[in-house]
DNA sequence: TGTTAGCACTCTTATAGTCCGAGTGCTAAG
DNA sequence: CTTAGCACTCGGACTATAAGAGTGCTAACA
């Protein structure tokens, strides 16, 4: 129902505030843009696509702006993905440059290389450590009255916490109850993992062996995830260089949101396969109606997944953003997949 | 040679100003305050304390507003400790409630209450990770060309870090040299270790068992330390509530300064015992020049210290910071040693 | 001699008025 | 259907003015 002329006029004009975060004007996009009409003409469109509700003023004799819904339309129908020129590349790559072996390191880089690219905010968040597959359990007994519990997962992930232990416990007796722990646990996931070790308490219980199953239970009580928060950012201070944002009290509460790890499925819906772009008043958290955010998905190996996000104003470079996202998530699945399974 | 009228009029002037954030003048001044003189005695006073550079104006009539100079003086003969209400105690007490047994937990507590209590930004230092005492190493393979090094230190603090494996290495080639390592490594501190697996690869290589000298050197490699960063912040975001930042550009190189660890040792000197004020360019950073930074130690156990640091604005509250600072330098030490020994 | 009242002066802040430029919508001509 | 022309609107920059808070100085007072 837009026509052709239409389409091609939303798109410079979108295209153009993007560019110049300034209200886009008939004169103005008519030199600017190499359109061959004239600004009457333009005037007239732009009148239409207003009344359509793609654009909007700002005030009644101001240029126009692209309503969300202008962005939506764009980001929908006339994006146009675009090569990433080479320096980009370059950078991306650089992520993997040296052959780092550990999942987290390079998640940690991807955070700071794409902020820095973007001059965004980026939220990566890594593989569900729940899922994680325990492969050893130990414990190091610090003093009379403490231990260390360590979960070693199969993605090298290191879980580790400080729990009492009944006074005058004997190493040794630490020792077996390590080796009960490591032959009936080593398999299991992380998320199993506590509902596990309390049938295995019971178990030790039934056969009189007490000692253990106190331990075993404080060691329970150790091991509950503490809501693993593997979130890792870069360019948290970006948003403070965006022109679209002055008002210090909504940088602050937009700030305050995504650093709070409990917001962030708010943000990055999880289980999403695939790349999506959340506009203004689509994200889910109020204090984030002014950015946009994308994301997409990664694979780690066949059976995990993880998100990258990037959190900017609506006048985002969604074209740019678009493709930088599209490569890097295919790199890092490449490169991570290779990592787990070395 | 102030008399005491002038340290009187000194003290409350720099009070109503922490107060307020208002220039003060000397109406205001004579009336709030129960000060017993007349405006213009109060302002003949003034003039002389602005002469003496303790007091400036904004402008040539405006109130007046202390000099860092005035800062420095207030601080060093005008500051009385006052007690801490009542409130504030039970809130600093609340760190503790819960029995925890990680050293870095508490740290993190406290850090966010502060910041809580302060709003103004909490820097915490936890004890020196180098000094710690290596208690048990272990290395977990993972899959056939890469394995999982673990170092727990006599605080519980756990050090892990993913490292390749010469492929084809048989498990129980490598529980042999972990037995070596633990036999030859245990009880040297983190900072020395490096240096100690030199030697030990080098002892190895000389005994003929190239395998293992390979795994050492690797494994040497993981081990480096990446610069061990135990430092933990709250309300990073609360400069944001000051109205005396309100420059964007100097709000983001303050948070970028404080962000990278890199500079802490400039914002909390190292090895410096008790409480320490440094106000404005008093600090060592250009970007920290409007700020104030107070600064504390305290102890875990004999041998360790850590810091607290508090970054607010020159206006800052020093009465309560310093109460506060000294009354939790205290509950953390006491605390935490007790933690360190059980 | 130290203190204070009085007063002229200064400077900021808020408000209102003016002007310019960029932009629009509409009409009429091409 | 396109475009030139034109009247109109509005924000932003600039100026002027008034009010308010504060100062410094002088002179009177205790």
């Amino acid at each position: 129902m837009l026509t052709e002329r239409q389409l091609l006029i939303l798109k410079v004009t979108v295209d153009d505030y993007i560019q110049s975060a300034q209200p886009v004007g008939s004169n103005q996009l008519a030199k600017k843009s190499g359109l061959s009409f004239s600004p009457a003409t333009i005037r007239n469109e732009m009148a239409d696509l207003e009344g359509m509700g793609f654009l909007e003023k700002t005030h009644t004799s101001s240029g126009r702006v692209p309503s969300e819904r202008g962005y939506r339309y764009y980001v929908d129908h006339l994006l146009t993905p675009r090569r990433l020129p080479k320096g980009d590349i370059v950078q991306l790559r650089s992520i993997f440059e040296d052959k780092i072996t550990e999942t987290e390191e390079v998640i940690k880089r991807s955070a700071m290389i794409l902020s820095e690219l973007t001059n965004y905010t980026s939220i990566l968040l890594g593989p569900d450590v729940r899922r994680h597959i325990v492969k050893k359990l130990s414990i190091v007994p610090l003093s009379s009255g403490s231990a260390v519990a360590i979960i070693v997962t199969d993605t090298g992930h290191v879980e580790n916490r400080v729990f009492p232990i009944p006074e005058g416990l004997d190493p040794s007796e630490i020792e077996k109850m390590v080796n009960i722990l490591n032959e009936r646990l080593v398999g299991v996931s992380l998320n199993d993992l506590h509902k596990r070790l309390e049938q295995e308490t019971l178990m030790v219980m039934k056969q009189h062996m007490e000692r253990y199953g106190d331990l075993f239970s404080t060691f329970r009580q150790a091991v509950i995830l503490p809501q693993e928060k593997n979130v890792y950012y870069g360019g948290k201070l970006n948003i403070l260089n965006q022109p679209d944002f002055h008002d210090l009290h909504k940088i602050r509460s937009l700030m305050d949101v995504m650093e709070e790890t409990e917001h962030i499925p708010m943000i990055i819906p999880v289980g999403n396969q695939g790349l999506h772009i959340r506009i203004g008043s689509e994200n889910a958290l109020s204090a984030m109606e002014d950015c946009s955010v994308i994301t997409v998905s990664y694979d780690i190996g066949e059976e995990q997944t993880g998100s990258i996000a990037i959190v900017g104003p609506k006048r985002m470079d969604y074209k740019r953003i678009v493709s930088l996202l599209d490569t890097l998530s295919g790199d890092l699945s490449k490169e991570l997949t290779r990592i787990l399974r070395n």
